[in-house]
RNA sequence: GGAGAGGUGGCCGAGUGGUCGAAGGCGCUCGCCUGCUAAGCGAGUAAGGGGUCAUAAGCCCCUUCGAGGGUUCAAAUCCCUCCCUCUCCGCCA
């Protein structure tokens, strides 16, 4: 959610972020709203404290001079009720509209209306040449027996996988490295419930607006009658992550606070038919190591650079090639203000995809969620960013494309090997 | 799943319709006092919203006693629904 305050104190500001992300929105017509519930609740608490005078009144008296004070009080009350209820109107259309208006973006981030706009700002690592037709994970996969998703499709349906065997063990590994690495540089280790309720995903920003993409758990009746538990599987760590400290003033010293969760996510993939349907690259399930941050408000940016640099460092120990890119307005998402994705090259594809994503979601979390920090100046709404560390499953899809050889086999990352026992994946 | 008890300020805890944003204690902050420490004395110590205003200070008002609804002139206190915690029983591991 946006500060208010932004409206108040630059409407032309805010209708210009909303411009840059390719949004109508009607500020003035926001402006004005604003002012009639705030007239109309001015004009509830005069009657309220009306009300209020005229009962530490009424409690002193006694006898007949109670009666009639009580009985001259019915018409106040009632006039209260009716305002009451028209300030409450106006608050819930005010925040129906204000709700679900994105996080005006950073004056940085390149305007443009999706994936293609986004801005390559750096390259890291050689590509690598094979003597021969690089295949892609899937057949790399079945050829090793590692990824089975023929099996998956008949448990399951589309877009899922079995992971077997040595895939397993370099999932594990990967898990294991990356906390470590994690651990160390003071993040706490976290596995976090992946069913949460309601206000979890409305605090992050996923509800209202992204309701399609997420799966709600409830009880069947066997007979396609399913009764909701109010429950929902969440794609990303991030979302109890970020609820984990909601309602909560954190001391602006005790700050920045650094988790790394590692949960299974789950994502309805809604309105991506025939997109990436090919291999474990866009699932419905798949587990990753995400890292979460509560910081000083005045410090977000720099944390946001810092959150980046430790995925770059985690995929420059894994060898994988890769771009960073600067996400335009139109790819942002809501609660975004600014994006970093970092693309890992998909030798199988031929082409740069996405591997990490790391935003700085400024207070537009933290304001839903009611985080707060405390500092010499006072209480204010503290900052949040998150950023994959890493993903598993196109993670291996990177490394396995990245690191294929001649005869079939698949050279494990150096910093995995300790951890996983080999040096290669054989079939 | 069944039965019961309970959720009050940073913490403990009193409060069963009005003078209660809430006794008392602990903790914390500041000051005094004191060879040091401890003790003692005094004062202060929630968050959010609105008005005035320079979106400062100050002042004024409203809201918040797990959440939401209701009864009432008036609700921490009475009623309903939900959430959570604890105890016992059952069930499962």
């Amino acid at each position: 959610m946006i500060d208010v305050a932004l409206l108040r104190s630059d409407p032309g500001g805010l209708a210009e972020s909303f411009r840059r992300r390719g949004l109508t929105v009607d500020v003035d017509a926001l402006v004005l709203l604003d002012e009639e519930r705030r007239r109309a609740r001015a004009a509830a608490e005069d009657l309220r404290a009306s009300q209020n005078r005229a009962g530490k009144e009424i409690a002193r008296l006694s006898g007949d001079e109670k009666v009639a004070a009580i009985a001259a009080m019915a018409e106040l009350a009632e006039q209260y009720r009716t305002a009451l209820a028209d300030a409450d109107a106006l608050d819930f259309r005010f925040e129906s509209q204000w709700m679900p208006l994105p996080n005006p973006p950073h004056s940085s981030v390149p305007v443009g209306h999706g994936e293609q706009d986004n801005v390559e700002i750096r390259r890291w690592g050689e590509l690598p040449s094979f003597g021969f037709d690089p295949a892609d994970h899937i057949d790399i996969g079945e050829r090793l027996g590692i990824i089975d998703m023929e099996r998956a499709a008949k448990v399951s349906g589309s877009r899922f996988a079995y992971l077997k065997g040595q895939a397993v063990f370099l999932e594990f590994a990967l898990v294991q490295w990356a906390l470590g690495r994690l651990a160390a540089e003071g993040f706490t280790p976290v596995v976090p419930p992946v069913l949460v309720r309601d206000p979890a995903l409305f605090g992050t920003g996923f509800f209202p607006g992204a309701r399609e993409q997420v799966y709600a758990v409830g009880v069947s009746d066997g007979e396609g009658n399913v009764t909701s538990d109010d429950m929902y599987l969440v794609g990303t760590a991030e979302v109890p992550l970020a609820a984990m400290l909601a309602d909560e003033i954190l001391p602006i010293a005790d700050l920045p606070m650094r988790f790394a969760g590692f949960s299974t996510c789950f994502r309805r993939e809604a309105g991506t038919y025939g997109k990436d349907t090919r291999g474990i690259f866009r699932v419905h399930q798949f587990d990753k190591v995400e890292m979460f941050a509560f910081v000083d408000p005045e410090r977000s940016w720099e944390e946001h650079e810092y959150l980046v640099s430790v995925e770059e460092s985690l995929v420059q120990a894994l060898g994988i090639p890769y771009r960073v890119v600067d996400v335009c307005t139109g790819d942002l998402g809501d609660s975004a203000a600014k994006k970093y994705d970092i693309e890992g090259w998909f030798p199988g594809q031929g082409a740069y995809r996405e591997i990490t994503s790391c935003s700085n979601t400024t207070d537009y979390q933290a304001r839903r969620l009611r985080i707060r920090c405390r500092g010499d100046g006072g209480t204010s709404i503290a900052h949040t960013l998150n950023g994959t560390a890493v993903a598993v499953g196109r993670t291996l899809i990177a490394i396995l494309e990245n690191n294929q050889q001649s005869d079939g086999s698949v050279i494990v990352p150096e910093v995995l090997q300790t951890t996983m026992g080999r040096d290669r994946l054989t079939p």
